[in-house]
DNA sequence: AAGCATTAGTGACAAATAGTCACTAAAAGG
DNA sequence: CCTTTTAGTGACTATTTGTCACTAATGCTT
């Protein structure tokens, strides 16, 4: 149905200009929220691989965008109405193949967001949504990008080893064990407390901010990150 | 004169088409040759930027290329007449300003070869040469290589600081002072020789080749990469 | 109100790996 | 044969992380 529908499309689709690939950017959006790490995927409007979910992303625009991540933050602006506060490029991708209409290629992003500061805006778009990594795996997605959130996921399991970037998936203020958990949930195996904290202590990353939670134990102070706390790389790794 | 005929030639040129970016691929190639870190430039033969030095690199070929890196790899056995045993992508720049003919993204990788293996083809090109990273501050790049060529050295010198990476910039055989002597070229400090073989022969990461070869002092052992020794990489830094 | 389970935060020592540096001995050249 | 240079190693120090028990704060239950 939508097979022959598509492959109507396919075959009335004709670039007729100098023969240059299409080029678009895709981010990969991650948040952690309710003890999962989540990516944010949108539903196809529109041929090819309509209906199937993907990256939220698009064409770059010569006259809206000045810049490769204008295209990107455009679009996830689109979708969750705010900016993230971390966004890195990942890698592009670019062959023959990748897409049914010509070659192209994408110019993707890693971005992380806090769950609570986009989700009202979420819930007015229908076609987008949070999807749990753990879910990813029975669901068939647009194009490459199964392969392209593998690569962030993976890029971003590192960083949990020698960084403190994943900080930036949760909200702007959070406790030392909520991080903590966040890094075990992306490293995959459970993390020394006593060495995770101390290092983090010693650089001097997280801002005190003077108020404490506390849930089903002693209260926790809550952190936020302080400036520049994305550039800082541990000159050793956590063990794995 | 030139810069007339380069206006000329802007005014003349109009992509006519859907209107998308061009997409081009480069390559910043290093070597280690005579005690320098060196890459390959090539002196732009059209407009813009006619006579001035950039990195080898052009547009993708829809018919040629299959992928991203086919485009690059082209360009590459163009002017030294091999395939570099190492290439990574870097980054991807795009921005409607980086070139004066139009909105332009290029994706840029980092490849690394020896200096003999492709010696012999570059001197019958007179439009490309070795140039040591020093002597590039008084050069004015074409285009943003300059700025790519920053980023691309300062990656290579965080891979000598955890792995054996810029080894593939030495010929096949090599001793282990030479190994060092790059490292400490791309890192601008000296290391502590102990330290420095000690995580390499604790990782086994290079293959005796049972020969020696002796300059001033004792004869040195020639070592050889092991396959997939580029994927290595040491879980602690060296000291910067 | 007291007791219990949970868990934030820390003290103290072991383990692993890099830094330091002197030392031996192998080449090359006079 | 002596000197200079330098490949390669032994042995100890320093630094950072791993380990794990322990204290005490908090919410919940009885």
């Amino acid at each position: 149905m939508t097979k022959a529908e598509e492959t109507r499309f396919l075959a009335s689709y004709n670039i007729h200009n100098y023969d240059i690939p299409m080029v678009s950017a895709d981010a990969a959006l991650f948040t952690y929220h309710e003890a999962a790490i989540k990516i944010l995927l949108v539903e196809r409007q529109n041929h090819p691989d309509k209906g199937k979910w993907g990256l939220p992303g698009g064409f770059v625009d010569k006259q809206l965008d000045q810049h490769l991540e204008d295209t990107v933050l455009r679009k996830i602006k689109e979708k969750t109405g705010v900016v993230p506060p971390y966004i890195e490029q990942l890698q592009s991708f670019g062959s023959a193949h990748r897409d049914k209409r010509d070659w192209s290629v994408t110019i993707c992003f890693t971005a992380l967001i806090s769950h609570q500061s986009c989700a009202p805006h979420i819930d007015t778009v229908s076609d987008a949504a949070w999807v749990p990594l753990q879910k990813l795996e029975q669901m068939n997605l647009a194009f490459d990008h199964g392969a392209i959130i593998e690569l962030a996921r993976e890029r971003l399991r590192q960083k949990a080893l020698y960084s403190i970037v994943p900080g930036y998936a949760l909200p702007e203020k959070f406790t030392l064990p909520e991080l903590q958990k966040l890094h075990e949930a992306l490293i995959g195996k459970p993390l020394q407390k006593r060495s995770f904290r101390r290092r983090i202590a010693a650089a001097n990353l997280l801002e005190d901010t003077g108020e404490k939670r506390s849930e089903k134990g002693p209260a926790a102070t809550l952190y936020r990150l302080r400036k520049n706390s994305a550039e800082f790389t541990f000159t050793r790794n956590l063990e794995e």
